[in-house]
RNA sequence: GCUGCUGUGGCGAAAUAGGCAGACGCAAUGGAUUUAGGAUCCAUCGGUAGUUAAUACCAUGCCGGUUCAAGUCCGGCCAGCAGCACCA
């Protein structure tokens, strides 16, 4: 039987969503124009990494909703660039090549394939044109350049550290991809290994990537993180002199409490327990208390944080600078070496980890600001205290006293000023195949030697086998007629560098190729990058922002200082999307059996309404349940909407009766996706079709502005109903995007409530024009209010024009 | 422990800037249509009391405050989520 709403035909979304996708293709609808003279809007999603699975729900969350800005920023009239790529280099493609002896080229092509027509099928209006692949040479040929350049600048260095190593990827890790102690991805111990690496030195930036968010339009929360993650602290450097005639340096940010020390602590790893070594007299002990702390992983340190250990070397004291008085020194691993100077001062009265470790160790707690008691717990809440027992610092508040210490440290040329920062430098080898060869080339003579720009890419050579090794170093090493080369600097016999780059480097740059994605002669054209820049909104996921955001902004800024990008920050606005759960509420994955497939939705129901249940589902920065139920509301919308082709009338303009509704609801729709509340704008166009329902039919004015307005969350249904009405000569994506008129949003007649002492008891009908003089006339005419008030003192009469009145009586 | 966020019907959620709490949708119930199911259409739909009702009282995690008026502002709790976590 016929499934007929109101309509004359019935609607057939497959059909539909196939013929448009088709035409859009064909004519390239969507391409940006490189016609620079005209405003631009960049929009920009996270590219996805293309995994063998194709797409989530989760990802058109993301690509609709910026596909809605984009659509209707184009019916607004701007040039508008809304690109796609993969990020496809990474470890879960080099596993599967591995495990199905299939070559990671090939599995990435057969996955972007399929991630390419998922996406198309949602109809989501990309620049296809612009697409680029971080695995292409073409593409990483532009990452090695970048390489290249932070090595010219002394920005990229290798050096012997400790670094994060995952004992099942067989890879190091940077810090930043460490999540409890363990492996970011595959959630398998990560344990401390020295080891060389490159590095980049992104704590050269550290400051500016604090001090720029400023300049940026970013959730808070987003700013927040970043500004934790790089962990700024102000304190002053300290040399401690001891009985060795070394310095002991140590960081502190309260130098007020100096004269509270009663021990110092070094870290495990500090070199002067090497070079003390032979005055130690327990070096025994030492010894085994370092070999042990060694041995800990990640995660034991973080477990063990709560107990502390440690061990005195004996025989070695530090000085006070200012008392003279012998400090005895530990090695305890709370204190790292990876941060500060790897030594610290302990001042227990006011510490609380150092309060800890005196207690285990009987050493003496000194109170040094007035307020609490030492004796019991650390009295750290310090920030209105008043300094004690300190000399010349007793009487001072913190603040001052801060201050005054850290002058008299520099006058006597005994410590300085300093400030610190968490982040660290950003680990950038990987010992695995499938990412950008590092371009770099070490001699027994030179050195490490960059390669020559004019010989970039440097191809990942073709091989068959790329099973990470148990040495820890690179597959790559195994390809020696790929690995032996000739120093580009002396011609003499060397190797290239067989680690290659995290995933994160593809990414660190690649809204900067869309631009220009198929320039061989540099990233992007000059007039492009800045025509373009920066990416007017960006919109990702709240996981990355300690990483690819964070990374990426520091490769822009790099861009920047070196001439090549316009702009100090890459992303002048960013917002982030909540995540999409399961039926039960809890997180999508195939172990838990809640997983929505969305090519099945896309077949039930259609692009469309997949479209708008995803912008429907709830505030779009927080996350949200699937409800297979709540899907069919959106499909009945939709239905509902093609059948206002049934209802069309003859007539030509917008009713009077509905022309205030039409005003509001344009309003509604229009601020609401430059606010990031898709729901809401739904909900509002559902309200306008019911009041179109109850006056029985729509006229073709009404149902042009109603198909733009729905066109950016509905693009099929709203083109096919165009073209089945006859509504105009293109397409409903060639329209303006309409005005409202803010003076028409208004109700004439409305009515308003009238409390009595704050709670609601009648309400009037006014005109919204009336005066408070007019309305409160209306009022005392009203029975209701003759009988409430009757007997009653009135007190005190409240008008909120065109809301409420409140009568206070007693 | 620190930082940030969240807490509203059976469910997803709305509520400029302190001004009628629950828009919109789902589910549910009753009815129309149908051979039937589905789809569609109409109506009801926070709770308690009240014969439907009028109406009254209660209701935005809890306790208190400011105000004519509080989901919204202030103070103090509680719960949940996320991030960081020996960062001196």
């Amino acid at each position: 039987m016929e499934n007929k709403i109101h309509g004359e035909k019935k609607y057939d979304f497959k059909k539909a969503e196939n013929k448009w996708q088709e035409i859009w293709d064909k004519k390239k609808t969507f391409a940006a124009k490189n016609d620079f003279s005209k405003p631009k809007f960049y929009t920009l999603v996270e590219f996805p990494y293309p995994s063998g699975q194709g797409i989530h729900v989760g990802h058109p969350r993301s690509y609709v909703a910026l596909d809605v800005v984009s659509r209707k920023k184009r019916l607004q009239g701007y040039n508008v660039l809304y690109p796609m790529g993969w990020d496809a280099f990474g470890l879960p493609t080099e596993n599967f090549a591995i495990k199905n002896k299939i070559k990671p080229s090939i599995v990435t092509k057969n996955n972007i394939k399929r991630f390419k027509s998922q996406l198309m099928a949602l109809g989501v209006s990309f620049d296809w044109d612009r697409e680029v692949n971080t695995t292409d040479p073409e593409y990483y040929k532009w990452t090695q350049w970048i390489f290249l350049q932070l090595y010219k600048k002394g920005l990229a260095y290798k050096s012997e550290t400790m670094v994060n190593w995952c004992t099942s990827c067989k890879c190091v890790l940077a810090n930043e991809e460490v999540v409890n102690g363990k492996c970011e991805r595959c959630s398998n111990d990560v344990i401390h290994k020295k080891k060389s690496q490159w590095l980049l030195k992104i704590t050269e930036y550290a400051q500016r990537l604090i001090d720029d968010l400023d300049l940026v339009n970013y959730p808070p929360r987003v700013k927040a993180l970043q500004k934790n993650w790089i962990g700024k602290s102000v304190g002053a450097e300290i040399d401690f002199q001891t009985n060795q005639g070394d310095a002991l340096k140590i960081f502190t940010t309260r130098p007020d409490t100096i004269f509270g020390v009663s021990y110092m602590v070094i870290s495990p790893e500090h070199p002067f327990v090497e070079k003390w070594r032979n005055n130690i007299k327990n070096m025994s002990g030492i010894d085994e208390y370092v070999v042990a702390s060694g041995k800990k992983s990640e995660l034991e340190r973080t477990d063990l944080a709560k107990e502390k250990t440690g061990i005195e070397l004996e025989g070695i004291y530090a000085v006070h600078p200012f008392t003279g008085g012998k400090i005895p020194i530990f090695v305890s691993d709370y204190v790292l070496m990876s941060y500060g100077t790897g030594a610290i001062m302990a001042v227990p009265g006011h510490d609380a980890r150092d309060w800890e470790f005196a207690m285990k160790y009987k050493l003496p707690v000194k109170e040094v600001i007035k307020g609490g008691d030492v004796q019991k717990e650390a009295y750290t809440d310090t920030l209105d205290g008043v300094l004690v027992n300190s000399e010349f610092l007793n009487g001072l508040k913190v603040e001052e006293a801060k201050n005054r210490i850290i002058s008299e440290l520099e006058k006597q040329g005994k410590g300085n000023k300093k400030i610190n920062y968490k982040l660290r430098d950003w680990i950038f080898s990987r010992q695995r195949y499938w990412g950008e060869p590092i371009p770099i080339i070490e001699c027994e003579r030179c050195g490490y030697v960059p390669v020559n720009e004019s010989e970039l890419p440097i191809k990942l050579p073709d091989v068959e086998y790329y099973e990470p090794t148990d040495n820890g170093e690179s597959p790559l090493t195994e390809v020696k007629e790929w690995v032996n080369v000739k120093c580009p600097k002396c011609g003499g016999d060397a190797k290239r560098e067989t680690d290659t780059m995290p995933q994160w480097a593809g990414s660190s740059w690649y809204f900067l190729r869309y631009l220009d994605n198929h320039n061989s002669s540099c990233i992007a054209d000059k007039k492009a990058l800045d025509y373009w820049l920066p990416v007017d909104w960006y919109n990702g996921g709240m996981e990355h922002t300690t990483l690819h955001l964070l990374y990426s902004r520091f490769w822009y800024k790099f861009l920047y200082d070196i001439g090549v990008v316009p702009t100090k920050e890459p992303y002048a606005k960013r917002t982030s999307h909540g995540m999409i759960l399961g039926e039960n509420g809890e997180k999508m994955s195939k172990s838990r059996g809640n997983v929505v497939n969305p090519d099945e939705i896309v077949d039930k129901y259609g692009a469309d309404t997949m479209r708008l249940y995803e912008m429907f589902i709830g505030d779009f920065e927080k996350s949200a349940p699937w409800s297979s139920e709540g899907i069919k509301g959106c499909k009945r919308f939709l239905d509902r909407f093609w059948g206002l082709s049934g209802i069309l009338s003859s007539e030509l303009e917008v009713r009077k009766e509905l022309d205030c509704a039409f005003n509001k609801t344009i309003k509604k729709v229009t601020e609401d996706i430059e606010n990031l509340k898709f729901n809401t704008a739904i909900a509002s166009m559902m309200s306008l079709i019911n009041e179109i329902y109850d006056s029985g039919k729509i006229t073709r004015q009404e149902l042009k502005i109603f198909s733009i307005l729905l066109n950016p969350f509905a693009p099929h249904i709203t083109e096919e109903i165009w073209d089945f009405c006859s509504l105009g000569k293109g397409m409903v994506c060639e329209e303006a995007w309409p005005e409202f008129d803010e003076s028409k949003c208004i109700d004439k007649d409305i009515e308003i409530a009238v409390q009595i002492n704050g709670k609601v008891k009648f309400k009037i009908n006014i005109n919204s024009e009336d005066s408070q003089e007019e309305v409160f006339r209306l009022l005392e005419k009203n029975t209701q209010f003759k009988e409430l008030i009757m007997g009653k003192e009135l007190i005190k009469k409240i008008y909120v024009p065109k809301k409420l009145i409140n009568l206070v009586i007693k």
